[in-house]
DNA sequence: ATTCTTACA
DNA sequence: TGTAAGCA
């Protein structure tokens, strides 16, 4: 597919489909009139790199971190270094945290609007706007 | 019509 | 990241 295709089952511009192609995170072929082709993987392969962007890792720690992404995870990590797997969990941590702010806040709105709802049911008419 | 590269905000 | 220009 082309990168319009890719962009629109993404939900991801064409500028940033081809920065992502730039920092190595993902790849193309070209067609003969210079169009870049990508592979019907690479949907899920972008779905997957906004996520992790999402949670705040750089493209660079994705670049690394990709292989261990694709369906058989027989990525033998050559360059793993210490440095590499200390900034990793760092980043898990973070996003463990990450995940504990959502939940909470997930859940304060989520009594609110049960509250609400209650309130509609059984209070009377609310003030007109 | 769609994509490409380069460059600038 | 978005947008603009000038091509193919």
């Amino acid at each position: 597919m082309r990168i319009g295709e890719l962009s629109a089952r993404t939900d991801t511009s064409r500028r940033l489909l081809r920065y992502y192609e730039e920092r190595g995170l993902i790849v193309s072929t070209r067609c003969a009139n210079g169009y870049r082709d990508y592979a019907g993987n690479l949907v899920d392969r972008v779905l997957q790199i906004r996520g992790l962007l999402d949670a705040g890792l750089p493209t660079r720690l994705i670049k690394q971190i990709l292989p261990c992404l694709d369906k058989p995870r027989v990525i033998y990590f050559p360059d793993a270094t210490p440095e590499m797997i200390a900034t990793l969990e760092e980043e898990r941590d973070r996003m463990t945290e990450r995940v504990r702010f959502l939940t909470r806040n997930r859940d304060a709105i989520s009594e609110y609007l049960a509250a609400v709802k209650e309130y509609n049911l059984t209070g009377s008419a609310p003030p007109a706007p």
